[in-house]
Parts: C-alpha cells; structure tokens; sequence
DNA sequence: TATTGTTATACTCTATAACTATA
DNA sequence: TATAGTTATAGAGTATAACAATA
C-alpha cells in the first residue's frame, strides 16, 4: 500500500541468491544454540549462567566466591547475586572457610547435584537433538572448522563472551 | 591459597579431555563472530542494527518505518530511536510521504551510502580475515554444516535471535 | 595496605502501554 | 475503528564504585 516505489510489490531481501554471508550464518546459528540451551536448561530451574557456576562448583568443592567468577569472568558483586540465587533454590549453600573468615566457600548440595545431573542430562540430549542429523566425521569437521575460526578470532578456548548476556 | 581441600593445585577445567561440547563451541564462535563485527564496524560509526537499518532502506527506498521494522523484527518503538540516530548522523532522511501523510518515507542520503559502501568493504575484508585460513571447499562445507544446524534448530534463514541485543 | 564479600548506583536495553495525527 | 509514529515508563542486565570485615 501507498509506496509509489518502483520496487514491484514486496520487500527486497538484505541478500543476494547465494545466502547471508558465512559470517552472518555463524552468529545467527550461534545464537540459536545459546537460545536453544537455555530453553532446555529452563526445566532445571536454572539460567546457562547458573549452570555454568553450579558445574564450576562442583567440580570445584569449596571454591571462593571471586576464584569461581575469576573463572566464569563474572563480577564479584555479580557473583553475589547469582549464588543468592542458587542459594535461593536450594542447590549450593555458602559455608565458612576454616582459614580465612572472609571467604565463604560454596559447596553443591544433594538437591544441587540432582538439578546439575538432570540438566546434564538434559543438555546431552539437545546435543543429540541439534547435531543428530550429522554423522560422526561430519561433527568432527564442524568442530575442527570452529576451532579454526575460534584461532582467527583470537578467542580463549572454552571461554563465551556473553554466555550470560542475554 | 586456603582451600585445604582435595583437589591438587589450580582449579579444575569444566570440560573432559576432548573439549567443549559441539553446541557449547558453536555458541562461542558465533558470540565472537558477532562481536568482532560490532568492533570492524565501528569506525563507520555504526552498530550492527543500525547497518542493517541501512541495509534495509537502501535496497528499499522510501520504505515506511514500520515496514522497515517488521523486516527486521524491530518493535516501532525501537525503530524511533534507531532512525533518529540514524538521522543524526546523517545517513538516513525522513521525508514525508505523498499518498499518507502518516508515514515518513526512509531515504539513504548521500553520506549514507558512502558510510554504507565503507562499512561493506570492511565487512568484506573481516569476512576474509576471520575465514581466510579456510580454503574454498572447507567455507562451503562449513556452510552446508551450519545450515543443518540451522534447519535443526528452526530458524528462519537470514534472521538473527539478538542480533541487537548486545 | 590489600582482599572477600556485599551494597548502592548508574547506565544501557528492552518491552509495553499510552498518546497524536492521520486514515 | 485502525494504523504510523512517537513518548513515557518500567523491568532486566551490566558495570562501577563504595563499604565493612578480615587478612
């Protein structure tokens, strides 16, 4: 309606025939993973954050606050709310540290462990749901691609910038 | 210092021998991908949004903002402040329309299309840089790759879960 | 003096609902 | 009444600095 254009009826696409540009694919598939983890995660109770700090602190027993946001490079009044949260759900508790009255070491409960089990449990299958249509050597190659990739950007292995962002 | 617990040294890694999970390394690179094409863009003086904001007018001129918007899946209220940036910068112009007077007419004035034509060579050059250590074939399979994954995840092609979220 | 955890504050983003002027 | 653009407002998320207790 009322466009007195000479484009002839819809929209253009941003794209040419051959598709968005690899990198566009990339961040656009990437972020459907992120979004995808956090839906599966959601039956768990937790954020991809929350996950991500309750597997630190459980592979981690006792850690400090600020080492496990050193860690996660999650901000120590981050951290605070985040472990209130946890806390909140009844999956890590805060205890004092026997050498150094300032630091409250954090240690997964039996109900924390139960939640991480399921939500591992959880993410293994969505792993299967996302790459189950690519045969063994295909996901190989996906994954050597992205190591590739992961070197030209200059990323820290297994490190997100914004794995909590959003 | 001061865990007295079990565990030898340092901190424990979150992740097996074999890496991250598939999705996890996706999740990554796409979140570095996006961020390394915010930094590339920046010295056109744009964001990503408001390059494809631009992207959009200038291969749809006189679009409406609404219009322009819902290509994107831009909420109205959003596009406001998009275009009013926009405009300040001078890349875009609202004009009136001639058949509605509610509308205003989105045009790329002439520093905008060289801001434009900037901002795409350098998109260009970065696509190179970031996927430069690839060769022909394996760009094409990682392409055939992601969108598997993307077929798997059901995202519509050429959108983008938070392209502007961050 | 430095460090751990905490609180307070500001700033950005985003989502929603009004409001106006047109249709 | 419905729609295009705009404004206002509230909520989440993040980043920073200040603070008390302890080292």
């Amino acid at each position: 309606m009322g466009d007195g254009r000479s484009t002839p009826r819809g929209r253009q696409s941003p794209f040419g025939a051959d598709g968005p540009p690899l990198g566009f694919l990339l961040a656009s598939v990437g972020f459907g993973t992120a979004y995808r983890f956090r839906e599966v995660l959601a039956p768990s109770g937790m954020q991809p954050r929350e996950f991500a700090v309750l597997r630190q602190v459980a592979t981690n027993e006792g850690i400090s606050q600020q080492a496990c946001g050193a860690a996660l490079k999650v901000a120590p009044s981050q951290m605070v709310a985040l472990v209130d949260d946890l806390e909140g759900k009844g999956f890590i508790e805060r205890r004092p540290d026997a050498t150094d009255r300032r630091v409250r070491a954090l240690h997964v409960t039996a109900r924390g462990k139960r939640a991480l089990a399921t939500a591992f449990e959880a993410a293994m299958q969505n792993e299967e749901g996302v790459f189950g249509s690519l045969t063994k050597a295909e996901r190989a190659e996906l994954r050597r691609l992205l190591q590739a990739v992961a070197v030209a950007l200059d990323l820290e292995p297994g490190q997100h910038p914004g794995m909590g962002q959003d």
